[in-house]
DNA sequence: AATTGTAAGCGCTTACAATT
DNA sequence: AATTGTAAGCGCTTACAATT
């Protein structure tokens, strides 16, 4: 069942029916008409890999996330199809598990797969040579949500210094004199970006980051309520703390708890990622947000207009400011808690 | 650059190169090597839709998801990808949002992507038809998580009776008489084979759901939390709840806290999903579990064996067993939380 | 002038023939 | 007998020619 089939049933060439599946309008209505009838009639399925090959445009566009079971990428990954879908494109998306070897050959992969534009939320310990074969077979990519160090590419992602600005400003408000950041990949740029913004703004008011609990973790509730026990047998938390993500704030709240700390007084706790069931927990947490979705959608947009304009359209970086959504786990007693 | 420039900088021909690049055995070692080692001089990268184009079958795979945000379908996901990957597969992923029309839309475009086989978690309200044009295109497909009324396909989900009734049980033999299943989509078959189950089981005790609270809802903890908000207006919550997802259970217990019902005890909860923050809540939710990773891969292989066995293989329905994971919710005390 | 058809080609694979 | 090459074709699109 192919196009030359519709043409015989609708008694036209193939190259006529292919304008009429392409919308051209140098054919008549009349003809129009008779060739959709037997689109129709025959239950034509029109092949996409066929015209890619011909036209040497697929309208693919490769995603490879890092971790899709984190809740932000899930959103992130809802944000960049709302945005492709409209345009004609279809998403074929890959998971790198944060392995930067898996993820040398997803890319290699998608390249095989002739995808028009990559999108890639690189594994936090990446080689900055994996742009490489991108940048050599001229495939237009954005990365999004992280830096990698020595990778020069397009990028959109959230301003981390203003975000954890934002979260040690409103400790500080609060009173709060020792404060830490704790979890993150030890070597991720969002987790060394953020802790140097905040120790610049605590040494603007003499102070300085909590060093027992300004320590790196992996990114889980797990990890975070582990590492969490394991330093409160060493004493008591300090007053405040910034966690690396929401699921980090999530164990250590739990952690907390279970040693007798009362959130928001004895410890006073901020997440990051504003995840949706940062408004559920109790207390609800206090958690810097990044907008995860828009993010999604705006790395798309950057994509799509650097495939339109080829080769021309220098290196961008956009970045977004987060904001601090406010609830009770830093000590506010929001009037309504939703 | 295409394999004509690696055969020619070889010197041999494309088809030799072709061979080389397939791994074939009929060409000598000598030429083989150098092949490839023209293809690494000029970087060549595979055009793997021509090859599909040629060979008629695409190592794509179709996953269409009715939410991605939500952590367990992020989850089944992973779990795909995981089977699919060394396999050879790439996965072309879609989100309909549960929207049917969208999801006919999106079948489609996959259809038209030339797909090898399609995964689906049908969204809840799907029109039965939505298998039609797969049927009738020969395309293998299967359906999974979640069944829809009418639509005959191979299926691979949760034992939703077994859940139920997993639950309900550890209810009962905490003593509590009056149970409730809370929330979840009007018309999912889930739900409704959910609540069969327990008033099965709670008729052989001689008693039945609490009506008032065995109510429908939207699938997220703000929802959880606004619907328990509203029916606690009305009295004090039933002895004990079953909930149709681990985030409706978070809205829940937020909300009895709001209104100083204490967890376990006032009110005895259980989830369903076992999310990975059910442990680190406080009280740590007591959850039915189905392993969505693990189901993901069934369903991946499942899919492939179809793929393989073309026709022939009949429609076939795999069940998985639930296992209830107890912690606190539901009035227990573990030894150790975590 | 408006509409439709011819023919080549996108980058591969593979049956079969040809060469050593 | 072992290895390599020839040529056709997968299902489309599009410049250009041909027809009315």
């Amino acid at each position: 069942m192919t196009l030359a089939d519709v043409a015989a049933h609708a008694g036209v060439s193939r190259a006529t029916a292919s304008l009429v599946l392409r919308e051209s309008p140098l054919v008549a209505e009349q003809t129009r008409q008779r060739v959709l009838a037997s689109v129709e009639a025959l239950g034509y399925v029109y092949n996409r890999g066929a015209a890619s090959l011909r036209m040497r445009r697929t309208n693919t566009i490769g995603l490879v996330i890092s971790g899709l079971a984190n809740p932000f990428f899930a959103d992130l990954t809802e944000g960049v199809e709302e945005e492709l879908r409209p345009a004609g494109y279809v998403v074929l998306l890959a998971n790198t598990f944060d392995d930067p070897a898996h993820q040398d050959m997803l890319i290699r992969s998608m390249m095989e797969h002739q995808i028009d534009g990559l999108l890639i939320v690189a594994a936090v310990d990446s080689d900055a040579g994996f742009v490489t074969p991108l940048r050599n077979n001229g495939v237009p990519h954005v990365m999004t949500t992280r830096r990698i160090r020595g990778v020069h590419a397009s990028y959109v992602g959230p301003d981390d210094d203003a975000g954890a600005r934002l979260a040690t400003q409103h400790l500080l408000d609060h009173g709060a004199r020792e404060l830490a950041y704790f979890g993150g990949p030890e070597h991720g740029v969002a987790r060394i970006d953020r802790v140097a913004a905040m120790a610049a703004l605590l040494a603007e008011n003499g102070l300085e980051p909590e060093p027992s609990w300004t320590v790196p973790s992996r990114v889980s509730s797990s990890e975070g309520y582990a590492m969490a026990r394991k330093l409160l047998e060493h004493g008591p938390p300090p007053e405040a703390v910034i966690c690396h993500s929401d699921a980090i704030a999530f164990g250590l709240m739990r952690a907390l708890r279970d040693v007798g700390v009362e959130i928001g007084t004895g410890c006073r706790v901020i997440g990051y990622d504003d995840v949706e069931h940062a408004q559920a927990w109790s207390p609800s947490l206090t958690s810097v947000s990044v907008a995860a979705r828009t993010m999604g959608r705006r790395a798309a947009r950057m994509l799509m207009e650097r495939i339109e304009a080829p080769g021309s359209s220098p290196e961008e970086s956009l970045v977004l400011r987060p904001s601090l959504v406010v609830r009770e786990s830093c000590g506010c007693r929001p009037s309504s808690a939703h």
